[in-house]
DNA sequence: AATGAATGAGGATTCATTCAT
DNA sequence: CATGAATGAATCCTCATTCAT
């Protein structure tokens, strides 16, 4: 029942559970936290049993990584593009914008993450995206620059990430939110570019 | 038996264990987390019985709400004092050179609240938390300056916050690194007030 | 489809898979236990899905169960045979001669069932199992015997089953081994024999 | 209610729980083997819940694990006595003589260890109890024997064994039949030393 | 001021089994 | 002949909490 399409296809949808346990899942980690998400909630949302969820992933922490996964390829491949190119502040500022749009796609997983950090550092994916975190500073950053230039660019990137949720009760539109934010972390970088020249 | 003299010496100072679980259950908190942490480990480590937690202390939650009604107490007056001051670019400054002297003595604390939002966003302190800073951003912005300046202001508190934590790894002594911090957040919000001048 | 050629070759022999599940299930059986073998290990070590497993068998159980019965046929026939004989020494040694032949082809599934007692106890296979020692203990006992003698007995047949496995790691050639034992336990039933004689 | 004893003493029997714990649990796995006993089982018949097991014992194998300890301290002194002794075939007797007693006491644990060797080789005693086991073998037989005098020395361990279960369901009192049981097995090993003399 | 003993609720995980395709 | 998807029941275990002593 319920399998069959619009066309008459009666196809099995592989992947729609697999697909549901993981939006699910993030929705209601992003909500309460990891740990206090348990598989039995996860579950009764989508109304199969527990079992069901151990038939598509190993573990609760499977699960996650999954997500993980899935919703931070672009992020991997803007780091690949990003440490190909040369230096310069033109490459910083198109780094961030296309880091921006990426994350809007992956806000609730990047909810996620900043909301549970303690969590995350004992799972698997933790070292994974501090990895990632580090890569994109060192695109960012330049080593040689003063400590106030490094935190700029530091706070650029802390910027994106929390910028979105801590602005979620502030007004206005979210694609307006997002440019703000994007147009002081471009700031941030330049003034980090211009700040060795006028020491 | 026999732990008072005459003297004090040697005593079991009376809110000598009280510390002690704070101590503690802020280390253990503030490394693997809120949830991940147990009474039983708590206890071990102090070398008590879980029992005897609960001589100093309700629940779990009241544990966590001790230590950060005792840490915070200077933050609350800090905002006290802003609140009361008028509005100006000096203020604000004077606020964050203060805020960031109050975080090294709540480091432990504010690297736990940090990593531990979700979790924290559903226990009584969430709100009181999210109140203080809600009230710091009210000193730090204006809200009739334009979106991108009060994104700059919500940056500087950010920057504040995590900048301390995220530099774990980045060379440099502690103080200096405070100081850079506290640059950084400064100028964003000495940009803020420049900004709506020249629109 | 096409898993017939008309000259056999190639084909996928009636009962392949059937036996290849028993082969594997009874070396994890005898490796690990029966309740510690799961069928999802039976079947990934044969790279087909549980539910295959449940094409050929009905439950967990009749897997055993079949594996029991293809082995022990030949003792079946040797009780068969033993039963119609004589109760005289020759007999005695004649069965033990043979069952300890027999033994070498079941090894597998004795130590099975020597290792797995509380288990098999409670499965339908273990009153049969009983049943066969039973006899067995009756072809090569005497009934009026002293109980010392009938200890030989008994003790006979035990030597011939743990023998086997616990000189695994003694020294010295399978079948030297095998012989060995077998002297043993002829030795224990000519004793018993010669014993009420000389009261 | 139902702690204080007839003298008055209102004393908390330490190690009442602790101890019912192991009887039943003892119980319960020589009855149905270790895998097939469930805590909840135990908790039931003791009409306590499972989590008070968890107050005792730190886990299911550590019930076990202590009840083996517990049980298998006078072997071990037995066994440290016996290799302290001249190899002698007195020695050997008055080993098995002992060794027969002891097993008296620990019945139900050998009975257990027999019927779930499969599951016990996985836990942790499960080499201990095999290095218990060839300590004996060693002190009990002559490694320059012939394999069949080796034989007929593992033979009467394990005819001491086994004896007392396989005998359960035979005619006559449970002292004679150890006694017949002792004796085949000392005859087992006189034998072995006879042996080697008339080759 | 602290302990020993226990509980109830819930956690993740595993298993044998079923059934439509 | 075999699979993909799912279930129900059970498993061991952990946790915060309580209370008499």
């Amino acid at each position: 029942m319920g399998s069959t399409t619009m066309d008459g296809t009666k196809r099995h949808r592989r992947g729609d559970t697999h697909q549901r346990i993981q939006d699910v899942a993030l929705e209601l980690f992003a909500e309460q936290g990891y740990e206090k998400t348990s598989l039995r909630e996860i579950a009764e949302r989508l109304e199969v049993t527990k079992a069901a969820l151990y038939y598509h992933f190993k573990t609760k922490e499977e699960i996650l990584v999954s997500i993980f996964e899935d919703l931070t390829r672009p992020m991997d491949e803007l780091i690949e593009w990003g440490k190909a190119q040369p230096h310069t502040l033109g490459t910083k500022r198109e780094v961030l914008r296309r880091y921006s749009e990426a994350l809007v796609g992956a806000a609730p997983l990047f909810r996620f993450m900043q909301e549970n950090q303690a969590t995350i550092r004992e799972l698997s994916i933790g070292n994974e995206f501090k990895d990632r975190m580090l890569q994109m500073r060192d695109i960012i950053r330049d080593p040689d620059a003063s400590l106030t230039d490094q935190v700029r660019c530091v706070s650029a990137l802390f910027t994106m990430h929390a910028g979105m949720f801590v602005l979620q009760d502030v007004d206005g539109d979210a694609e307006e939110k997002r440019k703000a934010v994007l147009e002081v972390a471009i700031d941030l970088v330049t003034q980090a570019h211009a700040g060795p020249q006028v020491p």
